[in-house]
RNA sequence: GUGGGCGUGGCCUAGUUGGCUAAGGCGUCAGAUUGUGGCUCUGAAGAUCGUGGGUUCGAAUCCCAUCGUCCACCCCA
């Protein structure tokens, strides 16, 4: 027979039971963060009709979805999760109530070429509040909130999320009669962290075809840096000349103003005008959230605010604002950079017992009894020479085994092994449970540990 | 999609002016008192040198093709 060597594909990450461990504490993180906001949980399919998350058409989407047959159906899989949303609320509008929140982490698919960071199927992790005809700044405002929440939960503390509005940017294009040129001068605008003011303006000057005059009008716009306060300020000398801009910069004070009150501190808040994200759909607020330590990753959340969710499915106007985690991403990067917290538990469970009678019943019992008492517990199946179920007890990395043989059977008693130290006490199964449960006390120990 | 680097046991690497049975480390497995893991010691298994073709007396090493992979660009979480 022949042997298929067996590999995963580039692109795609698969991990070893502790570092899964690790990445279901941050999806646990997420689910319940999300849910005390009180987004209700959504499931949709990962393969969907073509036709349906093609709606949109051109560009990217197109180049880099994966898209198959199967008899007479023209399938494909979902390369974000917002557009499986929107046919879902197109699909049950009727039902559902507005605001409608939910919240989503699933795998999404994306036929490109991989790197380091960049993933062909990864996890995101969204959130989104879709409105029915209306919804009010407030939201925009309270997503913020909701990042916060998750990245500090998480663990993270030097982190910045940084908001822009799209409204403020086309409103100041059309100042400069540059409406036309908006996208290539956003895209071009978005990479200067990267590459240098001088080297923007060279691409505006050249790719994009503008005057020395408009170049430096933009150079002097984006160069506009400080703290909110000094942002706005400094953006309220361009009112007046287009209704679009102070509409826009309206919107950002609201969001901004309410930050406190959402309890989002200064310092992990940014106001940012090189932001532009997701060039099609976003209409009015625009996050984008980096790690301090780590800006060579780019963006690991981002989102805004959009005007029409589901325009291609139905004539229902339905504004919305929400997020997306790139969550395989965070974590791979969390892991590369050695953050994530070794403290934290990775073991599957918190004790291995370990029967050495013939009779295997005393030792089923007991599991169970300690089971019951709130603890993972794993029954050690295996007739094997007692040396090999120890050195698979310090593999797995349970932080106790417990012993029963003979002796302690007679006793009515187990004995309990704390793996790290090596001591080892003859228990009653109550008093093991308890024993086990103070030693660990590990509740709120989070994901991630910042140096 | 465009441009560049790299493919040697499961993993990391040595070996490239072509030359004897391809070397080492990690890991795996088995032993060193069959009720005590980590450490140490001993031993074992495991590679058609990505694949196909070519040059040559002889190829891991040179040439061509192909696949895979990584990096940059594009774009993005």
């Amino acid at each position: 027979m022949d042997i298929i060597k067996p590999r995963t594909l580039s692109g795609f990450m698969e991990l070893l039971p502790d570092k899964q461990i690790r990445f279901e504490k941050m999806v646990e993180i997420l689910r319940s963060t999300y849910a005390s906001y009180g987004f209700a949980p959504l499931d949709t399919p990962a393969i969907e009709d073509a036709q349906i998350l093609l709606a949109k058409g051109g560009g990217e989407t197109e180049k880099q979805i994966y898209r198959f047959q199967k008899g007479d159906s023209d399938l494909a899989l979902r390369f974000d999760l917002t557009v499986p949303l929107a046919k879902y609320v197109a699909l049950h509008c009727n039902d559902l109530a507005f605001p409608f929140r939910r919240f989503q982490i699933s795998k999404v698919y994306r036929g490109e070429r991989a790197q380091r960071g960049r993933f062909r199927e990864f996890y995101q992790a969204d959130i989104d509040i879709i409105g029915d005809g209306k919804l009010d700044v407030l939201n925009e405002a309270e997503i913020p909130a909701i990042i916060y929440k998750v990245f500090k939960g998480f663990g993270l503390n030097r982190f910045q999320i940084r908001v822009n509005n799209r409204k403020i940017l086309t409103g100041f294009y059309e100042m400069l009669n540059l409406h036309e040129k908006s996208g290539d001068i956003m895209r071009t605008v978005d990479k200067l962290d990267k590459i240098g003011s001088d080297k923007v303006k060279t691409i505006l000057l050249e790719d994009c075809g503008l005057t020395e005059e408009q170049a430096g009008e933009i150079l002097r716009f984006i160069a506009i840096r400080g703290t909110n306060a000094e942002v706005i300020s400094a953006l309220e000398g361009y009112t007046g000349r287009s209704e679009t801009f102070d509409q826009g910069l309206a919107e950002l004070k609201a969001v901004t103003a309410n930050l406190s009150a959402f309890g989002v501190p200064e310092e992990n808040f940014a106001v940012d005008l090189t932001i532009a994200r997701g060039l099609d759909y976003y209409t009015g607020t625009v996050y984008e959230t980096t790690l301090l330590d780590h800006p060579e990753i780019g963006s690991v959340c981002s989102g805004g605010r959009y005007d029409n969710l589901a325009g291609y499915y139905i004539e229902k106007q339905l504004p919305g604002v929400g997020i997306s985690i790139g969550l395989t991403r965070l974590f791979y990067v969390l892991d590369e950079q050695g953050l994530l917290n070794p403290e934290l538990p990775s073991a599957p469970a918190d004790a291995l017992v370990l029967p050495m009678t013939q009779d295997a019943a005393p030792a089923i019992a007991l599991a169970e009894a300690v089971r019951s008492q709130g603890l993972k517990v794993q029954l050690y199946c295996e007739q094997k020479k007692f040396k090999q179920k120890m050195a698979y007890a310090d593999k797995l990395g349970v932080p106790f085994a417990i012993l029963l043989g003979e002796d302690e059977i007679a006793e009515g008693k187990c004995s309990v092994k704390d793996m790290r130290s090596g001591q080892q006490l003859k228990l009653t199964a109550e008093e093991a449970a308890e024993h086990i449960k103070n030693a660990l006390h590990c509740s709120n120990i989070p994901v991630i540990l910042e140096r």
